[in-house]
DNA sequence: TGTACATCAGTGAACGCGCGTTCACTGATGTAC
DNA sequence: TGTACATCAGTGAACGCGCGTTCACTGATGTAC
């Protein structure tokens, strides 16, 4: 049952991005190669004209995600992009949320390989913070990148602690509330002291 | 080969506290029961004599290492914690270190019982975290918790997103040493605009 | 205190099962003429 | 354009392996008398 060239591309696609949204559901463990290629519509056996090994399709779905993560929160601006990051629906949802929180746990136990991967999506993710961060005044790139930085372990950190919690637990939703209210308020430099500054200026 | 009660008790204690650092080092998934009870010293039969199941354990071993990470950071104070906690030591010895970080990916995963073992984790160290902070001013204890609770999800975060870098990579200490600065930064309520007081006046 | 027997922590072979991977096969696609 | 053949994406059975768990067994401990 032979498939035209462009079909055998989209199914690989398809297969990528079906893994990429099960393995931020259920882990690089908890998810199989059969049951993998069964969500994407296939039988197992096919996988290996596609992918190398199981570790192969790993990166790929890793890199795919990250990716994905990034065009999702293209252009809102960084307080919306938080307010959106650190909620009880992205904390829901891990298998359409970002990566970096689904996976940087099982990503510190995998091959350097791997971790590269992940790396470069956090390179990435940082690129698209820094041009999206409005500070209301002149600061230097140095300074940007190590508030984005900074920003992004603490909604990855809220996120996935607030996940560690049974999912009716007041502490889990607690974690969230505190911490994005407290991102937020961290944006500015100096929030309080600088009233809001009409951009279009 | 029948042991004393009391020399049965210490060895099954000798079991949770070697899974407690092999699942924080390699996950719940990347031990087995046969290489856990090597490791401990034993042949993998014998492990049912003491557990229900290797979930009973994990669950067991979760709190373990919750409960001793409180212990190690009794009493040295909020900046000192962040400093020990915040570092590239902590960073490479997960085996050793705090719990929530090495395995929070993992328990959200995990059926409630263990999420709730999670989140009374968390809950005791925000109790020994708030006993310990001094803002230098009065300020109502549910201001303490969330800074607290907030600073927790930001060096949780800071360490998982670290760990995911590549072992050598620039980018890896470049997440520790500007959220370590950054976080202390954010400790007392106001730094810049409240000179040191005195904790003895 | 001494003796006889039950208990049970620990042993190591064995179990069923699901995993990642391989392979012979199918049949529509792609290609050479 | 039509024909003959090679290619190869996808199928499904099979593979070896390691996993969690079970079980008959051992022999020192614990207990009853």
């Amino acid at each position: 049952m032979r498939v035209t060239k462009a079909q055998a591309q989209a199914n690989r696609e398809h297969i990528v991005e079906t893994a990429s949204v099960l393995f931020r559901e259920r882990g690089f463990d908890g998810v199989g190669v059969a049951d993998l290629m069964a969500a994407a519509g296939f039988t197992h056996g096919g996988f290996y004209k596609h992918f190398g090994s199981k570790a192969d399709l790993m990166a790929e779905a890793a890199a795919n995600g990250l990716a994905q993560s990034l065009t999702n929160n293209v252009g809102i601006g960084v307080p919306e992009f938080v307010n959106v990051y650190v909620s009880r629906e992205h904390r829901d949802a891990p298998g359409g949320g970002c990566t970096m929180a689904a996976l940087c746990g099982d990503a510190a136990r995998q091959p350097p390989e791997l971790k590269a991967t992940f790396a470069n999506g956090i390179e990435n993710t940082l690129a698209a913070l820094e041009s999206q961060y409005d500070t209301g005044q002149e600061a230097p790139q140095q300074e940007v990148r190590a508030k984005m930085l900074d920003m992004l372990a603490h909604a990855v950190g809220a996120i996935m602690l607030s996940r560690s919690c049974p999912d009716d637990s007041a502490l889990a939703d607690e974690i969230l509330e505190v911490c994005r209210a407290r991102i937020i308020a961290s944006l500015p430099p100096a929030p309080a002291q600088q009233p809001a500054v009409d951009t279009e200026s």
